[in-house]
DNA sequence: GTCTATATTTAGATAGAC
DNA sequence: GTCTATCTAAATATAGAC
């Protein structure tokens, strides 16, 4: 694993998380995967609280970095459609893990309130990024639609996830796909 | 609470785990809510494990217990359009703690194997249901469309548990409402 | 800045009296 | 069947040498 100490904490923690979970994942696994001593964890973080804010963070920019790169497309209509590619070519990952941030947020979703926030935020960037879309396609309903289809997104993640099968992300993707071309102009 | 102590168990795991998850809630937690001191909660369960499975197990009732209440509505149509109502009139709890399956498949999907199984099982029962109303309405796509229907449930859930807003469920379920309103009868 | 050794805490699990 | 007391293992966190 490349680059400084934090970063690969950072990085370590990221995936360790998403696989294995916040809370099953100890300093020691992090520390393992970054390859750095386990006292030496807390030079960097103070607790596993920091490092959890850190991955937060590292999530946040990740996802905004990949709205970003959709925005090359043409219009709102193949910029939503390119969203949904990117979520049903990852259908392998989704099968074995979930979604990254998805499932970060329904596990930290039960626990102490700033990392409550802090995933809220996260979740809100495809949403908004979403929404910014449908209201350039002219629809009044924009908000609801964007919840809609990260609602959609974030539900066939789990049951993508539940059943080990990536075909049901990659069907979805087409149903939205269809979904989105049947969209009028405007509401 | 009532009932025997190891219905006690069970119910007082199955809250606390919804509200706090599995791996932070600790026997001594279950012991307190069910007001049964916490080492004869091992005569009842061999081990932790033990009690995560009776509780799936406790879901897997109450879950098909209320999929057979939906089926005193006339047609398929006014069935889906119950069980749509039956999770949006959950609003507060889904913006609280999630929804109570779901949240347990996010997590456990992370665990051991047989853990997994039983989840997923669990996730099988709403989508087998929703099946059946698709075919009756005669869809051949009716596979496609459960699942789209229990993943826009399990996402707005996560949304709504995510931003802490009731509100984002009942919004989906007056569009999911207008959605099998206007699927038509064969595809 | 880096790392080893260890302290502290807490959870799951057990032994054994009643 | 019930309950108290306790064991053991593991995880977070710290102290302090280098």
């Amino acid at each position: 694993m490349a680059g400084g100490k934090r970063e690969r904490l950072v990085e370590g923690a990221r995936l360790a998380f998403h696989e294995n979970g916040v809370e099953a994942t100890t300093l020691a696994d992090v520390a393992a995967i970054a390859e750095v001593p386990v006292g030496n964890v807390y030079y960097y973080f103070k607790t596993k609280h920091a490092l959890v804010e850190a991955v937060i963070a590292d999530h946040a920019r990740l996802v905004s970095e990949a709205l970003d790169g959709l925005d090359g497309q043409r219009g709102p209509r193949e910029r939503l459609k390119a969203f949904v590619a990117a979520f049903a070519g990852n259908g392998a990952m989704a099968a074995r893990f979930g979604c990254p941030q998805g499932t970060l947020c329904s596990e930290l979703d039960k626990q102490s309130g700033d990392l409550r926030v802090a995933c809220s935020e996260l979740m809100r960037l495809p949403i908004d990024w979403a929404r910014r879309q449908f209201e350039a396609l002219g629809r009044t309903d924009a908000d609801e639609l964007a919840h809609a289809l990260i609602a959609a997104y974030q539900g066939m993640s789990l049951l993508t996830n539940t059943f080990g099968d990536p075909a049901l992300i990659q069907r979805e993707g087409k149903r939205l796909d269809r979904w989105i071309d049947s969209l009028a102009e405007t509401s």
